[in-house]
DNA sequence: GGTTGAGCTGGAGTGTGCTCCAGCTTGTAA
DNA sequence: TTACAAGCTGGAGCACACTCCAGCTCAACC
């Protein structure tokens, strides 16, 4: 795949694509004769989970790391599980404040509909 | 209250409670002679409220903009009601985007430990 | 063979959300 | 009464994560 279809198929701009090798989260890909990228088809699944850790707010940096220590092989795996299980613990904290201010948004839609229906009863 | 106080109480620096009455998030709050501010309680409560908005993803200009509905009165509540419902539902959305993460980093979790136990395994 | 579209590089620019600073005034307490 | 902490303003600076641009090469079709 040339760059272009990599963006179309991952959402990702050309620009951001180019700019996330250059910081280490896309490893370099092959070129062909003209010197373009050449990508493997691996790279929209990868792709995919920096965009999961990216939703669930996972830091830049961090993201950089984990992408550093995946491609210097399995003598990373107990560091790259430990990164995964750091990040269980934010998403799942995070999970539970989602939660949390769902329940609130609820209550105070409920509220807000009594007190239109209080406003509107006032103008009679 | 001074800022100094309700910096400490609501986490917040000096600095953002000022940036924040700038902004317009918090109503500017009565002087006392010196020119200093002085805040009701009523604003922790309104920090908070805020950072629940924050912390689910609320974007800076909406948040402003439900401040600034808030302070014009009763008049806007169907309009502050429907940013609430309409938050809700992007907290929905990630709050299902949580989920589907977690259970990944589970699978991850579990998938490197294995791999981890057989790199072991090959060392002997 | 020339026009058009995709890709290339290096570097500058942008939007968001704070954060810091200089230079000042005011309140407290040794 | 003098030190020093806390507050004030206006404006500059910063970190993050892209996004855009100029000026170039290359491939493919008419």
């Amino acid at each position: 795949m040339m760059i272009g279809e990599v963006s179309q198929k991952s959402g990702l701009s050309v620009d951001t694509l180019r700019f996330y090798e250059k910081i280490g989260l896309i490893a370099p890909p092959m070129r062909n004769d003209a010197g373009r990228r050449v990508y493997g088809n691996d790279v929209l699944g990868w792709i995919g989970f920096l965009e999961q850790l990216n939703a669930t707010g996972m830091k830049q940096a961090d993201r950089i790391r984990y992408a550093v220590l995946r491609q210097q092989g399995d003598a990373t795996l107990r560091e790259r599980r430990e990164m995964l299980e750091a990040h269980r613990v934010v998403i799942a904290a995070k999970l539970a404040q989602m939660t949390d201010t769902l329940a609130l948004m609820d209550r105070k839609v409920a509220a807000y509909h009594d007190m239109e229906k209080q406003a509107k009863g006032a103008l009679i």
